[in-house]
DNA sequence: CTAGAAATAGTAAGCGTTTACTATGGAGAA
DNA sequence: TTCTCCATAGTAAACGCTTACTATTTCTAG
């Protein structure tokens, strides 16, 4: 790389901290609204004048300052997404689907994390109405506490009131009346679906493993897990469910326990993939061969699925589609719910999707 | 949830679009530059003035508008992250450690992806720098063209001269003189050991699959990799090497060309560990068993890398680590590497983790 | 007592845009 | 020729906040 200056040299011409439209304006001989105008192409503007001012941006590496723009009045431009922790493949794919579908209706997009703490997530709210972000889209399950409830429902008020709004991406609502909009997948469908087929295939009982409890997620998925026991007349026995969490670790060592503790089943339902993960660890651990000792199935179908042995079992959900839908409805002019349910909810199917970790019991 | 409203309901109480700090002066009967100290806590206010300050506050639901605060002169305390893609593990666990670090500093976090192209990275650090972020990191190898290089580096001195700064995190220097703060890994010692510890088990015939071609990070690898060989005496065979692409994809399609080309060899490297991942699948439906037949690794040691069976030996990147350093670089006040390198480059170190996909070649 | 230092509050000048209004030439219409 | 109407360009008023100055009190010390 050479440091031959050429006669061309942008940006960094001038000395100081970044040019101002006044700087352009002078340049070019102009006022400061000729400036913005040819810039935003809005107003007529002389042919001849538009291109000395665009020579001018370019000769001082001129970019507006998108806080002067924020504030006279024009939007944001910018969709803010919180989510659990970027790291973890379920937020991940759906924080992509946001964030292309943000940039292909040139948003930016503001990511941020909770690392679970309901606490920060309602800071996380304020941040971005701080932020004054055209949408804030929340992610992944809740809790059900009335008072966090009740505190984010004033937030999604306040986003409205604002102009913005609050859309909740796989969560349930937050009451009626609250002015949000929803994107959710079918969770109890999905997890209905996958406990039928373990039956379909000769299970009866069934461990039930992982999911924080209290949790909007956790309940959905057993919802469709108990509905697919009670539709094929199986009953239910709590000493199969195990609520715990969502990573691989608890997995693993909850797994580890149960195993120790000689539970009689012969398939295992995670909460989740990841559980999955740890489940089938645990079991390798112990020399119990999936599928022919024991089946297991997971939730979600993030990568994972495909990459263990035995590739899992586990129900499609379509992420990034998510992400994406989360955006469309966010950005769409159409009212929030206001009461009556309308067409702001939206909801996306699941399906399961068959690999090699099920197989019919060994001791039926 | 009934609809009963409390006394103390906040937030909504006002009709229109968010409170101002105007509203709240007049509220708490005072005036704006009071609340604003009230709020900063930067200059004493009696104690009933600012109680009275924080109950308006609180029943406005008022938050600040931090367009209003950033154009007044207050740092945004935002930094923004420019990784390749939010699903990729390598970047996620990169933006978590950012997303971390920068919440431990107040800082609030803007992530963007540029899905590989050149063009919407350059577009991207302009659209921070509209922003004014604190900073802006940009993540992962860069391709080599010097028409690039010379766009990038005039953004880093606008940056700099807006009393910002750009961090290349895990790529090339931008040349000397160029202002920027760089956090790396040893990418040609990774490389280097692993091959190393291939060789020393006996291979001789190793395949190198993946990695953009004339990209710094494919460079820095096949340099470790090439080094070892010479070092060990071992010819370099251009038949081996198969450049390419970084994902999943790319390592299973290749192998499979490979493997029908008869190819002559006892050992991949996979130029990163999803790459490791497609290898793996490739010579599983082959039959080829691993590591009894052909030894493979990989590279950064992302969760597949444990994930997969046989579990992947490969070259651990503190992946988070760098992201927190690369924030507490940039957030740090040391000045930029105006030409002499000095304590702004900031190397981490990578060290190889043994697991399952390793053995002796069987046919020496 | 009284000058001078805190402590506390208010005034008003920006920060860099956008945009409603106003001004200035011509060009075409009457 | 005079009046209207476009096409352009300029003026200046927000936008909501921070902060340097200035103005009051209230102490404290001499």
């Amino acid at each position: 790389m050479t440091e031959k200056s050429s006669p061309t040299e942008p940006i960094h011409a001038r000395g100081g901290s970044g040019a101002t439209i006044a700087d352009v304006a002078q340049a070019a001989g102009v006022s400061v609204a000729t400036v913005s105008r040819a810039l935003s192409g809005n107003y007529p503007v002389a042919k001849a004048t538009r291109e000395r001012i665009f020579r001018s941006v370019t000769d001082l590496g001129y970019v507006a300052n998108a806080h002067a723009r924020a504030l006279a009045g024009a939007t944001t431009r910018t969709v803010g997404i919180i989510i659990n922790d970027v790291a973890d493949p379920f937020f991940a794919y759906i924080a992509r689907g946001v964030e292309r579908q943000a940039s292909a209706e040139g948003r930016m997009c503001l990511i941020t994390a909770t690392h679970g703490d309901k606490e920060r997530e309602l800071a996380l709210v304020d941040l971005m109405r701080e932020q004054r972000t055209d949408a804030v889209i929340l992610v992944g399950g809740a809790s059900d506490d009335p008072r966090y409830r009740k505190q984010m429902a004033d937030r999604a008020r306040a986003l409205d009131a604002a102009g913005s709004s609050l859309v909740l991406c796989g969560r349930p609502s937050l009451g009626p009346g609250v002015p949000t909009k929803m994107v959710t997948y079918d969770n109890e469908g999905g997890a209905f679906a996958i406990t039928d087929y373990l039956i379909s295939q000769g299970h009866r009982r069934i461990l039930y493993v992982g999911g924080p409890r209290d949790f909007s997620t956790t309940a959905s998925r057993l919802a469709g897990f108990y509905r697919a026991l009670d539709a094929r007349g199986i009953e239910r026995d709590p000493a199969l469910v195990h609520e715990g969490a969502f990573g691989r670790g608890f997995g693993y060592s909850r797994m580890r326990e149960l195993l120790d503790q000689d539970v009689d089943f012969t398939a295992v339902f995670g909460a989740n993939d990841l559980v999955a993960a740890g489940i089938l660890e645990a079991l390798e651990e112990r020399g119990i061969r999936v599928p022919q000792d024991v089946s297991v199935v997971g939730y979600d179908d993030v990568p994972v699925a495909s990459e263990l042995r035995p590739r899992l079992t586990t129900v499609r959900v379509p992420l990034e589609e998510l992400g994406r839908e989360a955006v469309r409805l966010a950005l769409s002019q159409s009212p929030h719910d206001a009461g009556a349910s309308s067409d702001n909810t939206l909801t996306v199917g699941t399906h399961i999707v068959i690999r090699d970790s099920v197989s019919p019991p060994s001791k039926p």
